[in-house]
DNA sequence: TCATTATTGGCAGACACTGCCAATAATGTT
DNA sequence: AACATTATTGGCAGTGTCTGCCAATAATGA
C-alpha cells in the first residue's frame, strides 16, 4: 500500500491556467472577429495574435468559432453562480437586483465584447450555432438549482422544461439587450435588462402549480 | 405598361423541386452517417450516393453536418402543422392525441433515421448544434400560435417563453424516446411519447395566469 | 547532469469548401 | 430545325480548417 507513485517528470498544467489561456486565446479571437468578420479571420492569424502556434490553437479549439466559447462562458458562469447563491426565502427577481450585477470582477471591455459576440450572431450561423450550444450547456445548473428548490428530482421533465424556459429567457432577454445596446452600452441599459430579466423569471418560477395537475381541471 | 418581361431561357426550377433534392441528398447523407459515422464519411461520398457532383452538394449545403437539416426539419414540420391546427376550444393535450401520429405520410424508415440522428447528436457536437439551430428556427411559428391564442402580441417576451418552453419539451421528450427506443422502434413507444409530451404541454399552455402578475401575490 | 513526463511547434497531408468558367439542359423565337 | 437565352450543373484550381506524427523544449525529481 505504498503510495501509489512518487510522481516524476514535468507535471501536467493546472485547469485553472489552461481555462485561462483559453481565455487569452478567446479574447483576441473576439477581437479580431470584431474588426474583420468572422469569415475574414484566419485561425493563423487568431494564433499569431495570440502568440501561439497554430497547431496549439487547434488543440485547444475544434473550430474557429468555438474560440469565443471560453469569453461568452465567462459571462454565463456568473449568472449560473447568481442562481447558485438563491436562497430559498426570496424571490428571484428580488435575488437578481441584489446579486446580478453584470460587472463584478468582468472587465468592462469583456463585457462589450461579449454583447458584441451575441449580436454577431445573428447574421452568422456558425457563431450562433456555438452559443446555442453553450446556452444548452448551462440548463444543467439550473436544472439542479429548481429541482432541488421544487424538492422534486432532477430527471422530471418538468424541471428540465422550467431550466430551458429560465434559459430561454436570458436569451431573449440576452438577444434584446444587444439590438438595444449597439451604439455601445451604459449602466442604465444594464439595469433595464437586469429587470425585464427579473420580470420574465418571477412569471417561470412562481412554481406551485407544476406539481398539481388538478390545476388544470379546475381552470376549466 | 407592358408586361414586364415575356420570359425567355430555361426557367428556375421550383422551391419544391429544390427542396425534393435536398432532401434526396439529406437521406444518402443519413444513411451513410448511421453506417460509417459522420467523421468517416466524406462530402464526395454523399455527393457520389446521392448521384451529384461535390460542387452541386456544397450548393445545397453549406457543410456536411448540415445534410441532416432537410430530413429533421421534415419531421418538425408535421409537428409545426399540428399546432397550427389545434382549435382554440380543445386542450393541446386533447388535440395531440387525435392529430399527432407521427407516421402520416412520413416513411417510417424517414421516422427511424430522424431518431437515430438524434441519438447521434450526443456524440456528435456538430450535429448537436445542426439539431439546435433547427430547433430554434421552429420557435417563431410556435410564437405565432401562442400569441394568437393568448391575444397578445407575438414580440412580447413571455410570449417567446413559451414558445421556447414548448420547443423544449419538444426536444427532451425527444432525447427521451430515442434512448427508450434505442433497439428498434414501434408504435407502442411512439404512443408514449406523444402522451408524455401532450401532458409537459399541458402544463405549459395552461396559460392564463401569464397576465396576472397579482397570480403571484396570491399564491403567497 | 540525467531521466522522465508534459507541452509545444513544425511539417505533411486529408478534407471541407469557394470562385471561376465551360458544358449542358430547358425553354421561347425564327 | 436551328438559334438565342437563361438556369443549372460539373470540373478544376486554390484556400483554409483541422489532424497525425514526431522532434524540440520545458519542468520536474533523482
Amino acid at each position: 500500500m505504498a503510495q501509489p507513485n512518487p510522481r516524476r517528470g514535468r507535471p501536467p498544467v493546472s485547469e485553472e491556467q489552461r481555462q485561462q489561456q483559453r481565455l487569452d486565446i478567446s479574447r483576441h479571437a473576439v477581437r479580431l472577429f470584431r474588426e474583420q468578420g468572422v469569415a475574414a479571420t484566419s485561425g493563423e492569424q487568431i494564433a499569431r495574435a495570440a502568440g501561439v502556434s497554430e497547431r496549439t490553437l487547434w488543440r485547444h479549439f475544434r473550430s474557429k468559432e468555438s474560440c469565443v466559447e471560453p469569453l461568452l462562458t465567462k459571462t454565463l458562469d456568473a449568472f449560473q453562480d447568481v442562481l447558485r447563491s438563491w436562497p430559498p426565502e426570496v424571490e428571484l427577481a428580488e435575488h437578481l437586483r441584489a446579486a446580478y450585477t453584470l460587472v463584478p470582477e468582468s472587465s468592462w471591455s469583456d463585457i462589450e465584447a461579449v454583447l458584441a459576440v451575441i449580436r454577431m450572431t445573428h447574421d452568422e450561423p456558425a457563431l450562433r450555432a456555438a452559443y446555442l450550444v453553450l446556452s444548452e450547456r448551462a440548463e444543467p445548473t439550473f436544472v439542479d438549482v429548481l429541482a432541488e428548490r421544487l424538492g422534486v428530482p432532477n430527471d422530471a421533465l418538468e424541471v428540465r422544461m422550467q431550466a430551458a424556459a429560465v434559459s430561454a429567457a436570458l436569451r431573449a432577454a440576452t438577444d434584446e439587450l444587444v439590438v438595444i445596446a449597439a451604439g455601445g452600452v451604459d449602466p442604465g441599459v444594464l439595469d433595464e435588462h437586469r429587470e425585464r430579466l427579473a420580470d420574465a423569471l418571477r412569471f417561470i418560477t412562481r412554481a406551485p402549480d407544476i406539481a398539481s395537475p388538478l390545476r388544470t381541471d379546475m381552470a376549466r
